[in-house]
RNA sequence: GCGCCCGUAGCUCAGGUGGAUAGAGCAGCAGCCUUCUAAGCUGUUGGUCGGAGGUUCGAAUCCUCCCGGGCGCACCA
């Protein structure tokens, strides 16, 4: 048990000795050193539920606060009601320990009790190259899954393929367009279709395997091989760019499968059942006004097909029916308005409150050479994902992916991502990771060699050496409360940090030439630095290289 | 018109369940290479936290209104 936890874990029982059980306690890190090694603001949070002022519950908080003996040196309460710490000499070190033991599972914890939670991303439509704002979504949503499973969660990584909708129609007739044209008729791609050249030359590989035959199908024949022919590649396509990217999804869903299970028709059933359905005007409504949602929605219309919120609906119902406790989603802006009318109808269905949460990302500007890239899917202009990641390779994309939170807008620069200089900060990450694994390189010894048993680490003592291990100490926590808020720029922001006191102290300092002590204290730091740096690198899908 | 997200240093962004003098990187300025990677480090300039009210002992943070940007408001997906 490091430092953090086991204050922590105190101030949590003199909370509840005060009558305020289940507080949430955090515990900070001063930016002031006159504030001690760590702080926590638990007074003054506390006050309002105590209703007291936020200085006597500090005293209080104290006075019942039962510290394991020997590793605080002095507590005080200080400005309007924190209380600082300062950790006993040595103490700090504890957290070396600690990291070497867990190795590459420090950071993790058993606090989601193997929950089972269902993160689905990228969903795509199989009609077209998954374009930057896809990525995005996909490095947030893997990144999301990786922390909940941090944290303890079973967790299941799901793409959902709408292959039973309108859009796939759409590719199926453009595509038999782009198959006139090649044989030269007169053919347009319809209105709303798909405009991209990958469709041009998806044709043109048609006609070359099925021959010219192919283009004189009947045009319900030629549909129909064009909708399967069309699915396929494109699906085969994204898994292919994803792949590359580093996603693996756990489970594929169609939502022709819904179909086939009969769910569409059971889900419907089952709103009709809770009276939660009406006609009107031919057509079937959800009453979704009912559970939050400002306008009451269609199910089924008026010409007898269901719109596509039905499909959906049936979707999330069979993810709680296959037993997971929790669903995530992580969609695109362009669908945030969507949001309340599958919750309304969940909420109709009976399933909890908490069932069903969004994560949305927002749009991905791309800017190179200090100008925007401009893309539109409509006119089949756009950046595609693996046009991205092969220009600045797949680790630089899913941090600069991963960098700001998901619901602000992200300008992603494109000729900083490709730099390989410290002002990549992909780049300053990875690099603080090399140098630790350089050392060991050049002492000639596997970093798992080293071992904190025997050393005194009490050498430890210069300002970077504890601001390193005060780091260290941290990032269990980090992982925690960014699982919780679902906010993998934590982790970034986390690592950045963590590697600029790693420089700095590698910059200052030599560890091989050092007396041996000092030289095997060293190492022992350097070791759990690398160790952590990795980690939080793994994490987040992207290599931890030993030399740049 | 209504709803959601955003507006913090020249630029890109943290901080947002109210708490200690508002932070980082880049850019700018001034320095540092007999080194385990200078592919790096140090110092420094720079802010009416979009604006105006309000709640509070205390507001970047919560509430109201306004301004600006983005995205939505289908019997499309």
């Amino acid at each position: 048990m490091t430092a953090n936890d086991a204050i922590r874990a105190a101030l949590g029982r003199a909370a509840e000795r005060l009558g305020a059980p289940g507080a949430e306690v955090t515990l900070e890190r001063p930016r002031d050193p006159a504030h001690g090694d760590l702080a926590t603001n638990l007074a003054l949070t506390l006050a309002k539920v105590l209703n007291a002022k936020p200085r006597e519950v500090a005293d209080r908080l104290v006075a019942v606060l039962d510290l394991p003996p020997g590793l605080v040196r002095k507590t005080e309460i200080a400005g309007p009601g924190f209380i600082n710490f300062f950790l006993s000499e040595g103490e700090l070190s504890a957290v070396l320990g600690a990291v070497l033991a867990a190795g590459p599972r420090y950071g993790r914890s058993e606090s989601g009790q193997e929950t089972a939670i269902n993160v689905e991303f990228v969903s795509a439509n199989p009609t077209g190259p998954l374009h930057v704002g896809h990525g995005r979504g996909a490095a947030l949503g893997d990144a999301i899954a990786s922390l909940l499973e941090w944290t303890g969660h079973a967790v299941t990584r799901e793409f959902y393929v709408n292959d039973a909708g309108a859009q796939i129609d759409k590719l199926a007739r453009s595509l038999w367009a782009r198959v006139q044209q090649r044989v030269g008729r007169t053919a347009e791609v319809p209105e709303g279709g798909y405009q991209g050249d990958y469709l041009v030359e998806l044709a043109e590989e048609i006609l070359t395997s099925e021959g010219r035959a192919f283009a004189d199908l009947s045009q319900d024949e030629g549909l129909r091989r064009c909708r399967a022919i069309g699915m396929r590649s494109q699906r085969a396509e994204q898994d292919e760019d994803l792949r590359a990217f580093g996603v693996k999804f756990d489970v594929v869903f169609f939502e022709s499968e819904l179909y086939r299970l009969g769910l569409i028709e059971q889900t419907l059933r089952h709103l009709a059942e809770r009276g939660h359905t009406f006609e009107q005007d031919g057509a079937l409504w959800l009453r979704a006004t009912a559970f939050g949602d400002d306008k009451d929605r269609v199910l089924r219309k008026r010409d007898g097909t269901y719109t596509y919120l039905l499909p959906d609906i049936a979707y999330h119902r069979h993810k709680h029916e296959r037993a997971f406790r929790y669903a995530i989603d992580v969609w695109g802006a362009d669908h945030h308005g969507y949001v309340p009318r599958v919750r309304a109808a969940l909420l109709a269905l009976g399933l909890p409150e908490d069932f069903f949460e969004v994560e949305i990302v927002q749009l991905v500007r791309v800017m190179r050479g200090g100008e925007e890239v401009r893309f539109s899917k409509r006119t089949g202009d756009f950046v595609t994902l693996r046009d991205l990641f092969e220009e600045t390779g797949v680790d630089a994309a899913r941090y600069f992916f991963l960098m700001r939170r998901g619901d602000s807008q992200l300008v992603f620069d494109v000729d900083l991502a490709k730099s390989q200089t410290d002002e990549n900060p992909v780049f300053y990450v990875q690099m603080a990771h090399a140098r630790m694994s350089g050392i060991f390189r050049v002492a000639g010894r596997a970093p798992e060699s080293v071992s904190a048993d025997d050393v005194a680490l009490a050498v430890l003592d210069a300002p970077e050496e504890i601001d390193l291990m005060k780091e260290l100490a941290a990032f269990p926590g980090v992982v925690t409360r960014a699982a919780q808020e679902r906010e993998p720029h934590r982790i970034t922001g986390f690592l950045d940090g963590l590697a600029r006191v790693a420089h700095a102290w590698y910059h200052k300092y030599r560890v091989l030439g050092e007396p041996p002590p000092r030289e095997q204290g060293r190492l022992v730091l350097a070791r759990a630095v690398r160790q952590v740096l990795a980690n939080g690198l793994t994490l987040l899908g992207i290599s931890a290289p030993d030399r740049m």
